[in-house]
Order: C-alpha cells, then structure tokens, then sequence
DNA sequence: CCATAAACTGACCGTACGTTCAGTTGACTG
DNA sequence: CAGTCAACTGAACGTACGGTCAGTTTATGG
C-alpha cells in the first residue's frame, strides 16, 4: 500500500467514525453531511472526495459497524468448549457486544432506520453481512443438533430467533420496559431459548 | 355527535387511511404531505384544517393502525379455551393479523421506521398502545402459569420476547430469509416458544 | 334566491440540506 | 525557491417539501 493510499483509508475511517458519533447522537433523521464535517473537523466539501453521497457515506459507516460486531461475535466463540456452553457464551458475547454499541444500535432499533432498498446494492450489502452473521450461529447450533445436545429444528430458523431475542432484549432496555440488570436477562434469554416456557413433565 | 362532527370523524379517517395506503407504498421516507394529498383526492391545504403538522398526521395514522391490530388480538381470544392452546391461538392470530398489514407493517419493520422520541406525546401515545398489548399478552401467559401450564417465569418479560420472535419471523419473510409456508413457521414458533431448543431428557 | 359562513383549494413562501466548484493552502520536487 | 498539483475549503446553488393564506366553492338557513 503506497503513503497516499494509506492517508485516504486513514482519511475515510476517520469520517466514517464521525458519522457514527453523529448518528448516535442525533439519529438518522438528524444527520446532516454538516454535521458529520463539523464532528471530523473538516470541511463539508472534503466528505465528497471520499463519498460520492450522503446515502454512500451512512451506509458505509451503518456496514463497518455492522461488521465489526460481527467480527467481534466470531471472535468471542471457543469451539473447543461443549455445544451448550458455545450457545450460552454466544449470547452473553451478544450482550458485550450490544453493551459497547448501544448508542450506535439505539438509532438502528428505535430511532429513525435505514431505508433499506433490498434491490439496491446498499441492501445487498447489508444482507451479505446479515448472512454471513446468521450462517456462523446457525454452524454453532448445527454442531449443538449433531452432537445430540439440541433437537434437530431448523438451524437456520433457530439461529434467526436467537437474533430477534437477543435483540428484543436490547430494545427491551431502551425502551425501559426492562427493570432487571443485565445478566439477569441474559440468563433468562439462555433458559428462554433453551427450554422454553412450558412446565417440564 | 353532531352532523359536523359525524362529517369531521369521516375526513380525519379518509385522511389517515390515505396516510398508511402513502407509507405503505413509498416508505416512510417518501411518505409527502402532497402524496397524502393526492392519494386522498384533497388538496394539500385542507389537511391542515384536521392536523396540526405532518407529524402529527402521521403518528395518528400509525397510532391508529397498530391500535387495530391490538384490539384485533384482544378480539381472537377465547379465555374459555385451555391456557397452552389459548398460547398457541395468540401467536396464529399474531400471523393472520400481520399478514393481512403486511405492507403497513413493512414500512415500520425493514423501512424507514419512526423517529421515536420517548418523551415526546408521541412516544408516550405508542409505548401506552404497546404497553396495553404486552399487559394482555402477559395476563394470558399468567393465568397459564397459575394453571402450572408453563413455568412461573417473569410474564411481562416472556410476553415482551413472544412478541419479538413474531415480529422477527415477519421480518425473516420480508427479507426473503425464510422458505418455509407461513403455518409451519407459525407452529415452529409455537414449538421454540413452549419447549425451547434442548433436547428432551 | 340571496346572504353568510364554513370548507376547501393550490399557488406561493421559507427553509433545510445535499451537492458543487472556484478559489486557497500546503506539501513535494527539481 | 519557484512551480506544480493534489487536497481541502466553504460560500453559493438547486431543490424538495412542510406549511400558509388569499381567493373560490359549497352548504345552510331565513
């Protein structure tokens, strides 16, 4: 990689990383290409030598998020460690993840989202990391159904519920419907997702 | 009431349904108080004369939209019916309620959804809606508890999660996630619901 | 059938914001 | 040190859209 390559790349982090900041802060609807210069000290004009347009910036730094908590998710699984314990630990890693995150989620979940154009090339984007976020807990919970330590459901559809779970428990909170602290919830999401609700026989 | 009021009512109708038909079709982004407008035959001006803003208008129109399918919930229940299979009934009812607002519910599931400020009317106005309806769902779930159907785990919270897998296993079909016909997604929620993922001892 | 008022219209206004571009800065080179 | 060029700036532009209001239509009632 040459010097002036990696000035851009260090260039365009940086004002990905302002853009966060701003949605963050203000939401979807109240970021502004104003704004974001204003938070990466620079000029508005200097954000269209890097991004072709406003739409291009949010879902640029919306995917780099997205990915980094994802990365994150795969890094924190120990494949060595019994199926159980794997799904367990996913969804307290779930948990960190959203905990270090929760500005930046809060304007995903309840405040303005994106406009997702699924035929666009933004959508398909994002679907591509949703994807492959979804194939790696669907893998964890097919080695769980081989080894005979879950039943043999759908693993596609199951690691999809997981998601929405742990989810809902973050909008839960944001929302202030939730009154117990965190681990307890994650807890009970573990015993939700596990057994279920009904009476054990 | 009145004449005028009987008159006024009808408007204010035409104009929220006209509301949802716009959000519907062109998301919440592109959701125009000339779209409005035109889609309900009337000039721009005169839905000034029945709302004070566009936001407003449009928190009235969702407001009034998530309120029908509320009360539709209520509606489908037969308290009569033994707790696991008033459970099950809920969640299909859940389905044939989204399906039958599958565009309206679009707008706020994977499109632009809301700028929810939690203390502002509006968002007061939607978390009592809400609330309303995660009171009931968790009143059913109670008395299935009291009736040692299901485990005496927190109500509130396993309705709050109930609700997120089924907005979830909608979202799931909007991204064109799932293959699975709509009755055995329902069933398979059913299932995850009551019994979990655990491999039955 | 006219008088009065309420309901309605749509051209117009103001503003916020995405985008552009002529001018400026400053780093590198010969 | 002068020349060159890429990087950067921010004032200015265009437009989309929420909101307004003077004028027109329609309804009412005597």
């Amino acid at each position: 990689m040459t010097k002036e390559e990696v000035i851009k790349e260090f260039r365009v982090r940086e004002i990905l990383e302002a853009a966060r900041r701003v949605m963050a802060r203000y939401g979807m609807q109240g970021t502004t290409v104003d704004r974001v210069a204003e938070e990466a000290k620079i000029a508005k004009g200097t954000i269209y030598l890097y991004f072709l347009s406003k739409d291009e910036l949010v879902h640029a730094a919306v995917l780099e998020g997205l990915r980094e908590m994802v990365a994150e998710t795969v890094r924190s699984d120990d494949p060595s460690k019994p199926p159980l314990e794997r799904i367990r630990n996913l969804i307290l890693a779930q948990y960190r993840i959203q905990a270090s995150n929760q500005d930046f989620l809060k304007t995903l979940i309840i405040g303005n989202s994106l406009d997702i154009e699924l035929e666009s090339q933004a959508g398909r984007d994002y679907m591509r990391v949703y994807a492959g976020h979804l194939d790696f807990v669907a893998s964890v919970l097919q080695d769980a159904i081989d080894r005979g330590a879950i039943r043999p459901i759908d693993s596609q559809f199951a690691a999809f519920m997981l998601g929405e779970m742990l989810t809902g428990s973050l909008r839960r909170r944001l929302l202030k419907l939730a009154s117990t602290p965190l681990e307890s919830e994650a807890e009970a999401v573990v015993e939700l997702f596990l057994d279920g609700v009904r009476t054990i026989p």
